[in-house]
DNA sequence: CATGAATGAGGATTCATTCAT
DNA sequence: AATGAATGAATCCTCATTCAT
C-alpha cells in the first residue's frame, strides 16, 4: 500500500543522496588529482574533504584506481557528449573543432581533461590500471573521443579546410596536447592571459598550423 | 693547491671516477624515469642498473628529489647550449627556432625532456621539490631556456615573421607542449611515423600556426 | 499474563517469527563458519544468506563472537541431549560411548562439531571470547558435555570395559580429538572412505587402537 | 688480497647474523602464532618482540604467509628428518611410529606442530595461501611427512602387527589427529598430567585403544 | 522493528633514507 | 668511500559495529 509510494519516494531520496554524496567525492578527488597527483592523492584526504569517512569512500569505489576511472570516465563522456552536439551542427569541420577545442581548454575543464590525460599517458600507471583490466575500458573511452576528433579532421581535409599532408594522428596527438594543466596556470596566474583570450590564441594557432593552403611557404622558400 | 701534487693527482682520477659514475647514475634514473615515472622509479633499481649500493647513490645526490633536479638541470643545460650555439649563428628567428624544436622532439630527447617538463608541470611533485627549496634552482634553470625562446620568438616577432598579436608566453608554452612522450611513443609506435617525419610536422603545424600573415585566410576562402 | 490475551498473541506470533528467524541466521552461520573459518565469516555474508540486513543479525546476536558462542551452545545441548537418552538406556557404558562417537563424527555433525571445537581451542579466539565474558558460558557448557563423557568413561573404567590406567582427561580429550574436520573431508573426498565405513573404524580405533586383533592380545599374555 | 680472506668473514658474519636473526623471527612468529593464530598474529608484534622493525621481517620474509610456510616447512623438515632416522633403526613397525609419536607429541612440539596442522586445514586459510602457490610446496612437504608414516604403518600390517582391516589413511588421520594444542595445554596445566606421562598415554591408545585387554587386566588384577 | 549507509580502528606492505661496519 | 641491512612513516583496504531513518 504505502509501500509502492513511499518506497519509491524512499528510493529516490536515497538514491538522490547517493548520487549527491558520489559527486562530492568525485569533485573532492577531482581537485586533490589535480593539485597533487595520483600518487599523492590519498583517498584519507578525499574523505576528509567530503567530510565522510575512508570506508564510506570505498562504498562508492572499490579502489583508488576504480575512482580514478570513474572519473576519467565522466570527463571523457563530457566532452564526447559535447562534440556529439557539435557534429550535429551545420558548421564546417573547423568550426565544430574550435567548439570542442574551446571546452576542453576552457576555464573549468583544462585541468581535470589535462590530469587524466596526464595519468592516462603516464607509464607507471598504465599498469596499475592494466592489472585491473581497467585501462581497457579508458582505453575504449578515450578512442570514441579520439576518433570522434578524427573523423572531423578528415572531413575537414576532404573539405580543403586542413592541410591533407599531415598526418590526421599527429593532428589528432597535437590537438590534445596543446597546453598543460600547470601551463595553463602559470600564462593564467603570471602572465596574465584572460582564460578566453587564452583559448582562442591556442585555437588560432593550431587551425592556422594545420589549416591548408602553400602560399605562405612558398613565400618562405 | 689543495693538497700535495701527488694527491692532487689522486684526486683527479678519484675526481674523474666519481663524475663517471655520476653520469652512470644518471644515465640509469634518465631511463627508469622514461620508463617508469617518478614514483615507480625507486631508488633500488637505479642502483642496481648501475651495479652499485643504495648508499653509494646517496653519496652523489642527497635525495630523489635531488637525483631528479640534477636530471633536469642537465638537460636544461644541453638544451640551452644548443640554442646559444644556434643563435650565435646567421639565420632568421623561425630557422634558429626549428633547430630548437627538432632537437627537443628529436628521436633522442624528446622522452627525456618531456619527461622532465611532466614532473616540472606534475602539482604533487612541485610541492615535494619546493619542499626542499630546489624548485628554485629548477625553476631558474627553466627560465633560462624559456627566456632564451622568448627572446627568439619577440625577435621573430620584430622581424615580422611571428605574429605579433599572440602573446609571447603562450607561444612558449605551446613551443613545448606540442607533444607528450607518450603521444610521441604512440604515434611512432602505432600510427609508424618516421621520428623525422614526425618533428617536421610538429614543426610545421608549430610555425604555420604562429607565423603572421593572412594570406592562407584568403586562401580557405 | 505480561499483557492482554490479544498481545499475548501477538507475542507468540512475533516469538515464533523471532525464532524462525534465529534459526535461520544460526544455520547459515553455521554454514559459512565451517565453509570459510571465523575470521573469513563475515556478518555480511551470513545476513546475505539468510536474505536479511545486517543489522538485524545484530538484532538477535550482539556480536559475532555471541553469533558463534549461540552456536557452540546450540551444538553442545544436541549432544548432551543425545547423551542424556544414550545414558538413560541400558547399555554397557562402552555401547553408550560408541553411540555418542557416532553422533559427534557422523556424517552429518563431524563438521560443525569441529568447527566449534577448533574455536573453541584456537589460542586467539579464546582471547576475543574471553574479553566478553562469555568463555564462561562456552566453558560451562562445554564441561557439561565433557562430564558426561567423564561418567560414562569412568563408569566403564568401573565395569573392566576400559583401562584404568588411563587417565579419564586423556581419554576425554582424546575422544574429541579423533578427527579435524578437514582430515574428515579429506578421507572422504580423496580416499573414497564411506563416512559409515569412517565411523566405525574410529570407534574402533579409539577403542581397541589399531593393533591386530585378539590373538596378539591373548599370546601375548 | 683481503678480500678472500676478509670478505670470506665478513660474509660468514653477516651471514650468521642473519641466520640468527632469522631464526628469532621464526621463533617469535611461532611463539605468535601458537598464543593468537594466524589472524591475530601481526607482524608489527613479531618485530616488536624481536625487537626490530617491521620493515626487517619483510627483509627475510616477503609476506606474512610465506613466514608461515617456512614455519611449516621447518617443522615438517624436523618431523621427516627424525622419521628417516628412526626408519633407519632395526626396530619393529610400532616401535618405529612410537618414536614419531613422542616426537610429535612430546613436550616441545606439540603446539608448533599442532598450530600447523591446524592451519594447514583451515578452510580459510587455504585459499590465502593457494593463491601465492604456496600450498603446493606445503603440501608437497606434508605429503612427505604422511607418506612416511603412511608406509610405516604398511609394513606393521604387513608384519601383523597392525590391523589390516583399519584403512591406512584412517590410521594416518587419527595419527596426527590425537591431541589438539588446546587440549594438550589443558591436560598439563588442569589436569596436572605430565608431558612424558601424557605421550605415553597417547600411545597406548593409539596403538591398543582404551580398552581394557582382557587377558592382560585381568592379570593385573 | 528492520534497514543498510557510515564509521574507523586495525593490519599488511612499500620504499626513501640512515648508519654501523 | 662503499655497502646494504635496518628503519618507520605513509597508505590502501577490510569489516565488525552503530545508528538515523
Amino acid at each position: 500500500m504505502k509501500s509502492t509510494v513511499t518506497s519509491s519516494h524512499t528510493l529516490t531520496l536515497k538514491e538522490r543522496q547517493r548520487q549527491e554524496r558520489e559527486t562530492l567525492i568525485l569533485q573532492a578527488a577531482q581537485d586533490v588529482l589535480v593539485e597533487k597527483g595520483f600518487h599523492e592523492m590519498s583517498m584519507d584526504e578525499i574523505a576528509a574533504r567530503v567530510g565522510i569517512s575512508k570506508g564510506t569512500v570505498y562504498l562508492h569505489f572499490p579502489s583508488k584506481e576504480d575512482l580514478v576511472a570513474a572519473l576519467f570516465e565522466q570527463d571523457i563522456q563530457q566532452t564526447v557528449q559535447l562534440i556529439k552536439t557539435t557534429i550535429e551542427t551545420r558548421a564546417t569541420p573547423r568550426t565544430k573543432l574550435e567548439a570542442v577545442l574551446q571546452f576542453i581548454y576552457g576555464e573549468f575543464f583544462t585541468k581535470r581533461m589535462q590530469t587524466l590525460f596526464t595519468i592516462y599517458n603516464s607509464a607507471g600507471l598504465r599498469k596499475l590500471f592494466e592489472d585491473r583490466r581497467m585501462v581497457g575500458c579508458m582505453r575504449e573511452s578515450w578512442e570514441r573521443l579520439t576518433d570522434s576528433i578524427g573523423k572531423l579532421l578528415e572531413e575537414g581535409k576532404a573539405a580543403g579546410e586542413f592541410d591533407p599532408t599531415i598526418p590526421t594522428p599527429i593532428m589528432q596527438s597535437v590537438f590534445f596536447n596543446l597546453l598543460s594543466p600547470k601551463s595553463y596556470e602559470r600564462l593564467v596566474a603570471e602572465d596574465k592571459v584572460a582564460p578566453d583570450e587564452l583559448v582562442k590564441q591556442l585555437s588560432r594557432i593550431y587551425f592556422k598550423g594545420i589549416a591548408a593552403g602553400e602560399i605562405e611557404n612558398k613565400g618562405a622558400e
